[in-house]
DNA sequence: TGACCGGAAATGGTCTGAGGACTTACGCTT
DNA sequence: AAGCGTAAGTCCTCAGACCATTTCCGGTCA
């Protein structure tokens, strides 16, 4: 086995082995060489990728630690990569938090957090009152994540999240000749979402964010190309 | 900026800013050190760091490559960091399975894939007919893939794939005391599935797919031990 | 006694240089 | 034209040295 491969897997061992918990320190890169019978450039491009992944963490002067290995955190370190992936399979993103979301909007719904609904309807007149499209990007995250925080699986949070940074890049709400259309039927989604919230309608709810989040899909198909036929 | 940061940040621009797309190939090593103004130490480092995270490549004695940037790959390669989540947040990610699965299950399902339907009927066969622990497992990931792919949309089934993959290591079907009841009660929620494909009926088969994850859940729940409670 | 401070030790971060291992492509031979 | 061997290109691994940051401990001063 390489040399790289080999400390990968030993790390990743003494975390799997349970030899090591979450936050545990690791010993001094030296140690590790020698336990792992590796160089040290090979020990820490190994260290390199687990904390690529979220889990390992290194401290420089302090020394090298098991991250705390929660699903959100692990998941978050998932943008680095997602933010590179093209437009084609963003749509395919979409999809996978249409679902969550949905579902995190039902959950959220059926919580009846008493300031839940004051917290959004907060964030949505401000919304509804700016045509800035960094400030609306910032406030439409603000609101699905709030909501998203509501539904009570901070995983849930954590992929939509990572989802809806990537599909933001593609800025639908640069102003141009749909953009008052767009940023209409958008409020009007938001609103219809709160008032699900309100009305502790869990069913409503996931409707309404499902056809809000379809709407965007959308848009973004939209932006695609067609794709090119192969010539010979 | 510390030198692998800024490696890592360079990489990455070059592809975000469609520099390099998908399957494009850097310049050697040495070139790419002067280029980002950092040793080849660091560069290899911030290298690992993206291969980890499936952006880029590398391939011995032939050069680094920009990946194919699909979502399926990069989602699978999470399973690296997800099978050390410990039990606390593999119920979280139960949960995600839960919707997504249940999602794809009824597109499949409203498919109708002429096919899908003998297919699972086979795989179900040979599942009821074995008490193998690796067997089952196998062959209930056989299922549930089959089913996620059929659904049309591969990101879906990579991430369902990841997250089964973890939640499979805690071997809920050793033989001991309950196996032969967990196991009539598993082949119960597949056969459910399966007939709520055969009739292309979406809802149904939506539901039979929640139904039968969300009992997978309370058996891996019941696995927990009670959190200990802070002692002074 | 307590807080503050300085230095030493521990530890990860970076750079350089060398040689090895694998892939690819080219030119030669048959 | 096909096969083969060599050479060039490229990544992989190792070793050693030095730098930067954190941490801890002992001394100093109020």
């Amino acid at each position: 086995m390489a040399a790289t491969d080999k400390a990968l897997a030993g790390l990743r061992q003494m975390i799997a082995s349970g030899q090591l918990g979450p936050r545990a320190k690791f010993p001094p890169e030296p140690e590790l060489c020698d336990y792992l019978g590796v160089s040290r450039s090979s020990l820490r491009e190994a260290v390199r990728s687990l904390a690529a992944l979220g889990v390992i963490e290194s401290r420089h002067g302090s020394g090298t630690y098991v991250s705390a290995l929660d699903p959100a955190s692990i998941i978050s370190r998932f943008s680095l990569s997602v933010e590179l992936i093209p437009l084609e399979g963003v749509l395919e993103l979409l999809e996978v938090r249409r679902v969550l979301e949905s579902h995190a909007t039902a959950a959220a719904a059926a919580r009846q957090d008493p300031d839940l609904a004051a917290k959004l309807s907060e964030i949505l007149d401000r919304l509804e009152s700016t045509t800035d499209a960094t400030e609306i990007q910032f406030l439409d995250a603000a609101f699905h994540g709030a909501i998203c925080s509501a539904g009570g699986n901070p995983t849930v949070t954590a992929l939509t999240d990572v989802i809806r940074g990537r599909g933001g890049h593609y800025r639908i709400f640069e102003p141009g000749a749909d953009f008052n259309a767009i940023k209409l039927t958008s409020d009007r989604g938001h609103r219809a979402i709160l008032s699900a919230i309100e009305t502790r309608d869990p069913a409503a709810a996931a409707t309404a964010a499902s056809a809000h989040i379809a709407q965007t899909e959308l848009w973004l198909r939209a932006l695609r190309p067609e794709p090119q036929p192969d010539l010979p």
